[in-house]
DNA sequence: CCATGCAATTAGAATCATTCTAATTCTAAA
DNA sequence: TTTAGAATTAGAATGATTCTAATTGCATGG
């Protein structure tokens, strides 16, 4: 097959402006950019066999092993967030705004909580001299609206 | 054995100043009590493995599932916090005053930072009207100083 | 003082998310 | 067209935690 055709590149290539804004050499391979996508268009924050059924309809033979390559890939890359809420499946999030997760501790459900101003935790505690920060994690637990209201 | 000896009793006894200001019906086996002064006596939050190996001095025979159960029992009678910082093993902790974690990257060590001032994160989130919260963690990763100026 | 029942404890098996391994496929450059 | 490196895959391995079933310890009631 020549090099003339649309073979998909290794090279970046195709790069949505964040991966522009980034200026990193993020190769998004087809399976990459499937994960991306399918992340990017939900709220829910998937874990990684809900990425892997979703991805599966677009690329049935796609891997389990693929999907957590993917998301380490993008998770390095600093394209999506690894969230640990609790213990068991890891959940991911394509919102790289300052934002905190809510987490209903009755329904499992995740919502994104964005601050009503400039909010920086550092700040706020007595970290000592020549710490430096590289990324924070609030996330909060609670009991969302439509489940306090149900009992 | 008579009914008179120091035979420890099931019921609550000996309970320290924590457990009567919480109210609640804890009761403290000598495991847990082993456990929850293991905790209380350590700043380096340590793991239910690192646990199981303190307390190994005292009692030699306790099982890690007696460990993990003493853990269960003391985590949710609000005793001691338990600290997700990393997929892998959980991190236990009895500083029950406000602070948040701040985790070295480099060295892995962890250590508590207490806030300057009075701080209630809820206020600076814009959760849904009804959300209720029961608890936040907020965990902050870097570098600590140590680990800084020896790169 | 013994019987009963419940909670605590135990060892080891099971679970489950994630990571690893080794083999295969793909792509781009030489 | 060969080669090298990266991506992908299936399945095995890992490792933390939880579960299960059996045992022990203790306190109460008869």
């Amino acid at each position: 097959m020549p090099a003339s055709t649309t073979r998909a590149p290794t090279k970046p290539t195709g790069l949505d402006c964040r991966l522009a804004v980034l200026g990193s050499d993020v190769r998004l391979t087809p399976h990459r950019r499937e994960v991306f996508d399918v992340l990017a268009s939900s709220t829910d924050h998937p874990t990684a066999y809900d990425i892997l059924d979703r991805v599966k309809s677009r690329s049935p033979h796609i891997s389990l092993a693929t999907v957590y390559n993917c998301l380490e890939h993008l998770t390095t890359h600093g394209l999506i967030k690894l969230v640990h809420l609790e213990r068991g499946q890891s959940r991911y999030c394509a919102n790289l705004h300052e934002h905190v997760h809510f987490h209903c501790e009755t329904c499992g459900k995740v919502i994104d909580a964005h601050p009503a101003s400039d909010f920086d935790p550092a700040k706020f505690w007595n970290l000592p001299k020549g710490t430096r920060v590289t990324r924070t994690d609030l996330a909060i637990h609670g009991t969302c609206n439509a489940c306090a209201t149900q009992s």
